[in-house]
DNA sequence: CTCACTTTGTGCTCTCGTTCACAAGCGCCT
DNA sequence: AGGCGCTTGTGAACGAGAGCACAAAGTGAG
């Protein structure tokens, strides 16, 4: 389940406060999820509850980190030294929880050779070598949307077989690999849709003439 | 629909490719979606196909638009300028959908006054004053998760109705303010889930001595 | 030991979104 | 002008997930 990781952020937090045992109950209003929901989901790991009681933090910690695949390590490459691709090396919420970031991959010969967290930039013309000798499994694409895909394929061929893709395009994998992708920008455009729900039932605000749209109005069929 | 802004990022790119035209079943290819899916999606914007043909790519891109909103200007301001908040700051992806990054605001000294992106970073002190003089609708949350929900209960109070939280924390807002969440770490780990699922049929690889968790195995109850 | 109280685990219902399949509609070719 | 093929829009079946409500199970006080 999708949750399980936010069950685990806050299961974290609550061990660090020393509390040692908590119900479905405080555990669900710690995660804002329904607490019929959140027992059903731990139920599908195992009864790891006690009626009357609750749950034990630190045992629940590491019977979902063992359900996440989190008692190992994962290697992971992160394509792309952007701002996004820096600000991913430098996260430090990847090491915390047994993600270990093996390599810096980018293709401007001005950022290869450079030092980001720790790590020398290499060269994207290594990658292959660079995935099959650290063991890397998981592939993070940092990259503009146009190389996104020619470096997709290119992980997937070298071995690996999961990424986390934050360039704003589509990426087309083989059965066999997962993808997930994070874009900052559709998340806004959400918003922004809900906030024009919003004010909706007010008078449509002073409509923008000179947006790219607007001769567009109601003919404009090629 | 939280898929549109998917279609429009697809439409785009066909009308930068010069394609006047579209079917459903060519959008659903570009952005791996259903294609019955995406007609509904589309059908509840209104009837903006042509049977027998398609969708026109210029007018549909404009219809998709105005449902999100994205014919008008939203304003942004970015709270937390640390890695994350730089890359988003630099990201150009939202100033060509409609969003004006208006202002940046940091805590710490060493940073207000600093130049970003081509704004000044002011102090966290003047957020109410930046929100409210700038009319900034959407605030952006990249600060650490200690600070997160502070810093939120202050936007929202300043009068910001949508919140896009980067931080590892679980954000409490009243009802009429918009929340959405982006967590990298969340990602990874259910990659992690989905590689140990792979994994899952053979024998156990290795289980490494030594993580966190190992002294927990069986017993491990306060 | 028993009883009252707490909290888990789960059967059931209901709602929402997805998918199939097809009728209606449009353009093009003859 | 008429028919044929293509594509949309949508009714209906299906399935997954959410939430309610309660039985089962454990704790602790008397």
């Amino acid at each position: 389940m999708a949750r399980l990781p936010l069950y685990l952020r806050a299961l974290g937090v609550l061990a660090d406060e020393g509390v040692s045992t908590v119900s479905s109950e405080g555990l669900a209003a710690a995660t804002g999820v329904n607490s019929a929901k959140l027992r059903k989901d731990l139920s599908h790991l195992g009864s790891y509850g006690t009626r009357g009681v609750g749950y034990d933090v630190d045992y629940l910690v590491f019977q979902v980190s063992r359900e996440l695949g989190l008692t190992q390590d994962w290697g992971v490459v992160i394509v792309g030294l952007g701002h996004l691709g820096h600000a991913l090396a430098n996260y430090g919420g990847f090491a915390s929880r047994g993600f270990a970031i093996k390599a810096l991959v980018d293709a401007d010969p001005t950022i290869v050779g450079t030092e980001v967290a720790g790590l020398t930039v290499q060269s994207l013309d290594r990658l292959e070598d660079i995935v099959s000798d650290l063991g890397v499994a998981i592939g993070v694409v940092a990259t503009p949307a146009v190389a996104a895909q020619e470096v997709c394929d290119r992980l997937v061929t070298a071995g690996v077989s999961s990424i986390l893709n934050f360039a704003p395009s589509v990426l087309v994998v083989p059965d066999h690999v997962e993808v997930r992708k994070v874009d900052m920008s559709i998340e806004l455009q959400i918003l922004a849709y809900h906030e024009q729900r919003k004010l909706g039932s007010q008078s449509s605000p002073a409509d923008h003439v000179g947006r790219p749209f607007a001769h567009l109005a109601r003919a404009g069929r090629r």
